[in-house]
RNA sequence: GCUGGAAUAGCUCAGUCGGUAGAGCACUUCACUCGUAAUGAAGGGGUCGUCGGUUCAAGUCCGAUUUCCAGCUCCA
């Protein structure tokens, strides 16, 4: 028996099979249960025995799609028991996002925590029901009608926006109905395990100008299992968090006097300076040159460079001389005066001029978040100024520095390109040849990205980079973006062959994003157990007691010498004491001296590291850390804490 | 900026009905001189975020404000 998928598949059956067991085929053998299957374009039940030649479209919870449909049912259950312990309740709109599902709902009373717990009760009421879903259609006018006795003002707000003609979509389950364009899962039995997570104010239709709505966050799962995994996540992010781990191991610290300021602490310093250390030598090797532009610079340039009239709200302004300065936002500007300052010609280019551009940004205050949103950070900028013909190899250069800079600390990553947005400078030409300048470098590198529409930068599209850190949350950092705007507008030139001028196009890009909030990613990704070269303190040196002090600070010397972030404790603790300290302070190595180290000159390693215990002669153990440092060598950690 | 919550010692937190503030860790001192994740004892440390109000009396009640947290909006 041959079946066709929806993905135009076709997969070959011994026996005509039921839709359930042919979805546990799909899902290679991990009998995940199907959430919804459409046979001949009709939704049928999963026990329905599939025919030959039948068009086949299964939903499983492995598929975005089946996620979402799953997501759904769920957000459903919770509106539907919403309803029944809250009638009064106006619902606002229900979907799915990435880890679970969200219902936008309006009461009078605002809902606490305590109703969290009811409604959970209630939804469990719901699933144990195993009320069929159930998909039917009304004309516009007959679903407004329906809507407006029900008195669900969103619901009519929603349908009327629908063009005139259109066929509305319903869901019903038991006595609950709701809007819903599907798809959706057979039975609310299948919704398993799940957990409201979170209330919170979110505005009708994410408009700031209108009413604020509450909203309830939840997440779903077929087993128990795999939410307690979720939820154990969760546990495990918030060990991470580098807020905390900033604090508890002296990196960096927020304070009232500066909201949103970070203050760097000498150990956040060391790892700031080793950051950046890298970062410049990655780029002399990769032909850039280094600049330097001022903080502080007149109003005029911001006018010229189109940033006061698109930005001016978040740029912090002074007076100076009766005259307006603004504070940059943004490295380019200063980066274009660089370049005009002396004549180009077509043999200099591309010109990368890197800088490590402290900006300041005013973020509104709700959106202050540690590290990862500040209001004044480090961005590693660069500038490339080219010919047209250069563009491609330059966008693939760039490409290839982003992926080193990212592999080396172990990251995977994903490739976005966004286009032109509504509220943007430039014509329709300059748009498209810089959009598909940006598309025929990543077709060349055959990388693989997603476009979001409209999401690009006011003077230009632009290659974002989302990495992906241990725990699989993804953070955009770096980025790529063609200019088209700032050459013109700053009148750049250069001398071409034919002895012509001709204007310089431009790419903006970083890597890390900014210092800081790179920094805060690294944080969480390493829980803070960074790599013995990022590391602030490589080695710590633990005299067993006074007595061996001074052995110990001849260890401690040597390491020094030899170049190794050393410390020594010096306190009269036991040794046990001294052990537990470094091990939360996350140091990759500690090296226990007493009386057979001083005796016989070795020195007994303890790391976080699997396999490295035992003792050694201090010269193989220093060899090998310096190489481990040289080599930027990220190691398993044995153990978390 | 918006909605909701929080703010008590360096950190984590307790503090009942309004009656003048408490623990653990950290810190200091002393004793111990110790072999792989917390030795014992003693001591110092707080205008209870800030300003105002109610009260005989405010950490506690009320208002404003600042900062932080969650989410929304925003992130060129």
């Amino acid at each position: 028996m041959k079946i066709t998928l929806k993905d135009g598949s076709v997969m070959e059956f011994a026996q005509e099979m039921a839709i359930i067991d042919i979805a546990k085929e799909i899902s290679e053998g991990l009998a995940r249960v199907a959430t919804s299957a459409k046979l001949n374009g009709e939704i049928t039940d999963l026990r329905t025995v599939v025919k030959e030649d039948a068009e086949l479209e299964i939903l499983t919870f492995d598929s975005e799609d089946g996620k979402g449909a799953f997501h759904h049912t769920a957000a459903h259950i919770m509106a539907q028991a919403v309803k029944r312990l809250y009638p009064e309740t106006k619902l606002a709109i229900g979907p799915s996002i990435a880890n679970g599902f969200y219902y936008d709902l309006d009461r009078e009373t605002p809902f606490v925590a305590e109703d969290l717990e009811k409604i959970e009760a209630e939804m469990k009421k719901i699933v144990k029901e195993g009320l069929a879903l159930e998909q039917f259609t009304k004309s516009r006018e007959d679903a407004i009608a329906y809507f407006k006795e029900k008195e669900e003002p969103y619901k009519v707000e929603l349908i009327e926006d629908l063009p005139e003609d259109a066929e509305i979509s319903f869901y019903s389950q038991g006595e609950f109905t709701d809007l819903c364009a599907g798809p959706h899962l057979m039975s609310t039995k299948t919704v398993k395990a799940f957990k409201l997570t979170s209330l919170a104010g979110a505005y009708w239709r994410g408009d700031e100008k209108n009413k604020m709505l509450t909203r309830i966050y939840g997440v779903a799962y077929p087993k128990k299992a795999e939410l307690d995994e979720y939820l154990h996540m969760m546990e495990e992010a918030k060990k991470r968090d580098h807020r905390k781990l900033g604090r508890e191991l002296g990196l960096f610290m927020m304070c009232d006097e500066g909201p949103g300021f970070p203050f760097f602490l000498p150990k956040g310093m060391v790892l700031k300076n080793t950051l950046l250390e890298y970062w410049r030598d990655l780029h002399k090797k990769n032909g850039y040159v280094e600049i330097n532009t001022p903080i502080i610079l007149s109003r005029h340039l911001w006018e010229n460079s189109g940033h006061w009239d698109h930005y001016k709200d978040n740029m912090y302004t002074t007076v100076i001389d009766d005259e307006d300065f603004a504070v940059k936002p943004m490295n380019c500007p200063g980066g274009m005066l660089v370049y005009k300052s002396e004549p180009h010609s077509y043999k200099d280019l591309p010109l990368r001029a890197g800088e490590l551009g402290l900006v300041h940004r005013h973020e509104k205050s709700g959106a202050l978040h540690g590290l990862f949103r500040v209001r004044c950070f480090t961005q590693d900028d660069a500038h490339i100024f080219m010919t047209p013909e250069q563009i491609r190899d330059e966008i693939k250069g760039v490409a290839r520095l982003i992926d080193e800079v990212y592999s080396l600390f172990g990251f995977k990553y994903h490739v976005e390109l966004s286009t032109r947005p509504e509220d943007s400078m430039g014509s329709d030409e300059d748009w498209e040849l810089a959009t598909e300048g940006l598309r025929g470098a990543l077709d060349d590198l055959g990388l693989e990205y997603v476009v979001n529409e409209g999401d690009g930068a006011f003077y230009g599209p632009k290659i974002d980079f989302h990495l992906e850190d241990s725990i699989g949350r993804t953070w955009q950092c770096g980025t790529i973006q063609l200019d088209m705007q700032m050459p013109q507008r700053f009148e750049l030139e250069y001398t071409g062959a034919d002895g012509e001028k001709h204007r310089p196009i431009m790419i903006h890009r970083v890597a890390f994003g900014s210092i800081e909030r790179f920094i805060g990613i690294l944080i969480e990704h390493f829980a803070g157990a960074f790599p013995t070269w990022l590391a602030p303190v490589q080695v710590k040196v633990l005299p067993i007691s006074d007595k061996y002090m001074d052995y110990g600070q001849k260890v401690l010397a040597e390491l020094e010498a030899a170049g190794i972030r050393a410390e020594i404790d010096t306190r009269a603790e036991k040794i046990g004491y001294k052990i537990r300290e470094a091990q939360m302070n996350k140091i990759p190595y500690m090296l226990v001296v007493g009386a057979k180290e001083e005796e016989t000159g070795v020195v007994s390693v303890r790391s976080r590291f699997a396999g490295d215990e035992g003792q050694k002669e201090l010269a193989d153990f220093i060899c090998a850390v310096k190489e481990e440092i040289e080599g930027k060598v990220i190691r398993q950690v044995e153990k978390e804490d």
